[in-house]
DNA sequence: AAATTAATCAACCGCCCTGAT
DNA sequence: TATCAGGGCGGTTGATTAATT
């Protein structure tokens, strides 16, 4: 049995909302707070769906929303912490007062993209384009055939592949993009550690986070390739980083703690 | 002034995760 | 342990506005 579609699409309006349905999902959640989006369409008298108005009150209804164009500070922030994390828009936001993931999504969409672009950064890695290219090999092909599937589809041979994709097939490209987008970076040795942590529940790991203990990890400057120990390595401080605790872990659940 | 193109951003879609049962 | 509902997230779409031809 499948899942039920969370609202009923069929009763429900799309598209840009009026100023009459913000003012009714406003008022409803200032009478009884936020919670079971599934059920507040009807309760609020708002033909929506309960997903659609969670969107509308985080994204745009929200008092404590921060409306305007991005400083200068911000797009710096934006830019260190897309490097850390990636696509984690939540995460970001969770960083920037007042601002909302999709909202910092779009920015860098239209924006940061642009202007990492012109100066020569690949937005995705973050190292200059010509470094990106010399290092990382990005394939399109999620990985190399079987060869059973080579003789499935030796009937109908695909055209052969343009040179720079012939090259990426003669030597197949590393699995692992220069950034460590996991969320918890450490030495790899620590199996057992791990294997421990794996088993944790999560209540237990959130407040082991919180209180700061943690595996030994390494610090901003190295997760983004530094040397240890040279200029911007800080493993053997106690520094911060973002208000992160960067020299005993860098943690990325504990952005969504703060 | 009209047509076309580019830029922006609100909203939707579908998947995943978590907690309850 | 399995299943389900609800919430959250990231990617994408499409409507609107601005700029250009």
């Amino acid at each position: 049995m499948g899942r039920s579609p969370c609202c009923e699409k069929a009763h429900t309006n799309k598209g840009a909302w009026t100023k009459e349905e913000d003012d009714r999902l406003v008022a409803y959640i200032r009478a009884h707070g936020e919670g079971c989006w599934r059920s507040l369409p009807k309760a609020a008298g708002l033909l929506r769906c309960g997903k659609s108005c969670r969107l509308r009150w985080i994204n745009y209804l929200r008092p404590d929303l921060k409306r305007g164009n991005f400083t200068a500070d911000e797009d710096d922030l934006i830019v260190k912490l897309h490097s850390l994390l990636g696509n984690k828009w939540s995460l970001i936001a969770a960083r920037l007062p007042g601002r909302t993931d999709n909202e910092i999504k779009n920015y860098w969409n239209t924006h940061i993209k642009r202007k990492l672009l012109s100066r020569g950064i690949d937005p995705v890695t973050h190292r200059p384009i010509a470094d990106a290219a010399r290092n990382v090999t990005i394939s399109f092909q999620p990985d190399a055939p079987s060869q059973q599937q080579l003789s499935d589809d030796a009937e109908a041979p695909p055209p052969p592949p343009p040179p720079q994709q012939q090259q990426q097939q003669l030597k197949p490209p590393p699995r692992c993009p220069d950034l460590n987008l996991d969320l918890c970076i450490s030495p790899p040795c620590h199996k057992e550690e791990e294997d421990q942590e794996l088993i944790k529940p999560a209540a237990v790991k959130r407040e082991m986070l919180q209180a700061g203990h943690g595996t030994l990890g390494l610090c901003f400057g190295c997760s983004l390739g530094l040397q240890k120990g040279a200029a911007g390595c800080t493993c053997s401080s106690n520094s911060h980083f973002l208000g992160l605790r960067v020299g005993m872990l860098l943690d990325f659940r504990g952005l969504e703690m703060k």
